[in-house]
DNA sequence: GAGCACTGC
């Protein structure tokens, strides 16, 4: 591979280049501040490429993104004139374009998570480059904790990057030993704030008028406006489409609407890439996608509502939430730099600079501090690492004493840890599988019963389960759930409707015009093909029986009622049951502090004679929107939840996390970001084991009356 | 009888 290209971009992090590999050079690990535009993602590998640390290992550079690692590589393939996949290539899930010459790859941060699994110390890599660092993810901040202990192991041969925003470069670099910040300036024209001078009452109101003034005053050029979710979008576009055309004729240019969300079919979001015709000005309406993941050429003035959507976890209730909260100072700034990517721009935030200055947080909060973390828990218990202990291990920003436990409660319900909080060899099969730990265990506990090909499939559904369903557009809604042409899932649920559209799928060879003509999305349905397949390969050493998505004719003639499948769900969800009251069907959760929740109205579990539901239920996911719902609810037998309920009597989440407690040294004061919520251990078990005597009473009574 | 921001293995 040349050491140097001729045709290099002019960046300025080039002019960095000596500064950069110096401090490399003598210190394990350098925070490199880059704004935008530095150029910072696909040159800080080149740099260390000729500064020759691709003879002793590979160059290896995470981004959040799987786009971002594909197209980053492409490019710096380019520069370095060679194919990619070659010394330059990348690895994401379902795909792995690297060979035994690849000297810098580019990988998803999940993906180097997959690979620490199977060689903890990284070997193969002689640098590690974490990029967007301050994007905070789940997998990046385990990355970071990871990272700490490597460069301490490693010492002599390993060198780590860290890429992250202005605003809390000193906080890593604190993290790492205070190791030293390099900034890097970016390549972004001015961006000029205007703000508001006071929050408006309806910020949809507010964008509608700002967007007008815009267009009547301003010089040509693209405005893209920040909201917060579809509904919102929707409304907007509609409306700036009618005031537009009121316009006076000849009175100003002429205007294409755009709304742009994820939910978008992807044609339709590709829109946004097309240039504008002459003399016409175009308005982007879109959520938080438009913040990191797509760029939009051609944005001079950006509108930020100053809210986004965001999503929550609370770890004493189990329960997610999709709140509308104020943007982080960093979120801001990153959505005006919108503006100024390719001249200088305008920024209007519809809030006034003392909310910016008083009231944005500095950083987003981190996602590790608004998830379950019962995944990325079992994930480093299976690394063994004997220096490490769970509750103590070094993260950036801690997560709370309650989220650990309920983490840990979790695994000890669905036999991943045992009472000592030591991982079990169930654990550790759990986690080799790319899914939560709830599907994982649901597939082996499945494989006994010999019904795991239709776990696979039921785990690969809700893997992508958001997805499958169509824009929510007049008309279609409904068809999903309660068209005629789809199966219904029997009456026990949303699981076995899943696993039923997809074994017709199946049945169908597949076929494309299938999904469209059943409403499902096709980009959803393939990829829940791809997870299967990847299940498969995982499952295929340890599967008792076929694989196969088709069942037997046989089988399927003598009706089944998926009694073993549905047993497996319970096993693998025991933490996630409830409980129908005796005279309504609305349900209480069981082993989470007492929740009433309903069944969501789009699943399609269904009623006896009486109209009630079914006595108890296994759900996939809680989440409040206007009221606390269960998601994706499957019918399971009383008889299947004894044990469980005795287990819970059992929990001691002292000995679960070997009796370290809240109010010893090391973790306080990091710890507060949830709802104040009471979650020592001390004062929750009682009231936890007086719920389930309760519980266990009235299932007595019932067993009596029935 | 309600609705889903965005990622990822």
């Amino acid at each position: 591979m040349a050491d140097r290209s001729p045709s290099l971009p002019d960046l300025p992090i080039l002019q960095f280049e000596e500064k950069i590999a110096e401090t490399v050079e003598k210190n394990p690990v350098v925070v490199i501040i880059g704004e935008t535009g530095s150029g910072k993602s696909t040159q800080l590998s080149q740099i260390l490429h000729r500064r020759g640390y691709t003879k002793s290992g590979i160059v290896g550079v995470t981004q959040p993104r799987r786009v971002a690692a594909v197209s980053v590589a492409r490019r710096v393939a380019q520069e370095l004139g060679v194919k990619l996949g070659e010394e330059v290539g990348y690895a994401i899930r379902f795909e792995d374009r690297t060979s035994e010459r690849t000297r810098i790859k580019y990988l998803t941060d999940g993906v180097l998570l997959r690979e620490s699994l199977s060689n903890p110390e990284l070997s193969e890599y002689s640098v590690i480059i974490l990029d967007e660092a301050h994007e905070r993810s789940l997998n990046t901040d385990i990355l970071l904790g990871l990272m700490k202990r490597l460069v301490k192991i490693r010492s002599s041969n390993l060198r780590v990057l860290i890429t992250s925003a202005t605003l809390d470069g000193n906080k890593v670099s604190n993290f790492f030993s205070d190791c030293p910040v390099l900034n890097v300036p970016g390549k972004l024209y001015p961006v000029e704030i205007v703000y508001s001078r006071e929050r408006p009452t309806s910020y949809l109101e507010s964008s509608l008028r700002t967007a007008l003034n815009i267009h009547v005053r301003e010089p040509e050029g693209d405005v893209l406006i920040f909201m917060t979710g579809q509904d919102d979008i929707d409304k907007l576009v509609s409306k700036l489409e009618d005031e537009v055309r009121s316009l006076q004729e000849g009175s100003c240019m002429d205007a294409i609407i755009l709304p742009l969300h994820g939910s978008l079919p992807p044609e339709l979001q590709v829109r946004v890439f097309t240039p504008p015709p002459p003399n016409c000005r175009r308005f982007i309406v879109a959520t938080n996608i438009a913040e990191t993941s797509l760029t939009v050429d051609g944005v001079v003035y950006v509108i930020d509502s100053g809210y986004v959507k965001q999503r929550g976890y609370n770890p004493s209730t189990g329960m997610y939430s999709l709140d509308v909260v104020p943007v982080s100072k960093v979120q801001a700034d990153q959505r005006a730099g919108r503006a100024g990517r390719t001249r200088p721009g305008k920024c209007y935030r519809l809030y006034p600079s003392t909310v910016y200055q008083d009231e944005f947080l500095d950083v987003t909060v981190p996602e590790i501090q608004r998830s379950s973390l019962a995944g990325s828990v079992l994930y480093l218990k299976s690394l063994d690492l004997s220096d490490i202990d769970i509750l103590r291990f070094d993260f950036l920003d801690s997560p709370s004493y309650g989220s650990l436990e309920d983490a840990l409660k979790q695994l000890y319900l669905i036999d991943a840890i045992d009472e000592d909080g030591s991982i079990t060899s169930i654990g550790r099969t759990m986690a080799e599988l790319p899914l939560e730990p709830s599907l994982s265990r649901t597939l082996m506990e499945a494989n006994e019963y010999g019904c795991l090909s239709q776990a696979l499939t039921i785990a690969a559904m809700l893997s992508a389960e958001t997805s499958l369903l169509p824009g929510r557009s007049k008309g279609t809604e409904k068809k999903r759930r309660h068209s005629a042409d789809l199966p219904d899932g029997s009456g026990l649920g949303d699981h076995i409707q899943l696993l039923q559209i997809f074994e017709q799928w199946d049945q169908n060879d597949y076929d494309i015009g299938w999904c469209k003509e059943n409403n499902l999305q096709v980009r959803g349905m393939l990829f829940v093909k791809d997870v299967r397949k990847q299940l498969c390969q995982i499952m295929q050493k340890k599967a008792k029986g076929t694989l196969d998505v088709r069942t037997s004719e046989s089988r399927k003639e003598r009706r089944d009622d998926y009694r073993n499948l549905r047993k497996a769900l319970c096993v693998g969800f025991a933490n996630q049951l409830a409980e129908r009251m005796t005279l309504h069907n609305g349900y209480r959760t069981i082993g989470f502090k007492s929740q009433l929740v309903q069944v969501h109205p789009s699943s399609v579990l269904g009623t006896d004679e009486q109209g009630m539901y079914p006595d108890f239920a296994v759900y996939h996911e809680l989440i409040t929107t206007s009221r606390p719902f269960m998601r994706n609810v499957c019918a399971i037998d009383m008889k299947w939840v004894v044990p469980i309920l005795k287990k819970l009597e059992k929990v001691n989440v002292n000995k679960l996390s070997g009796g370290y407690s809240q109010t010893e040294e090391g973790n306080d004061g990091k710890s507060a970001f949830l709802p104040k919520e009471d979650v020592s251990p001390a004062k929750v078990l009682p009231d936890n084991e007086s719920r389930i005597q309760a519980a266990r009473e009235r299932f007595l009574a019932r067993k009596a009356k029935k």
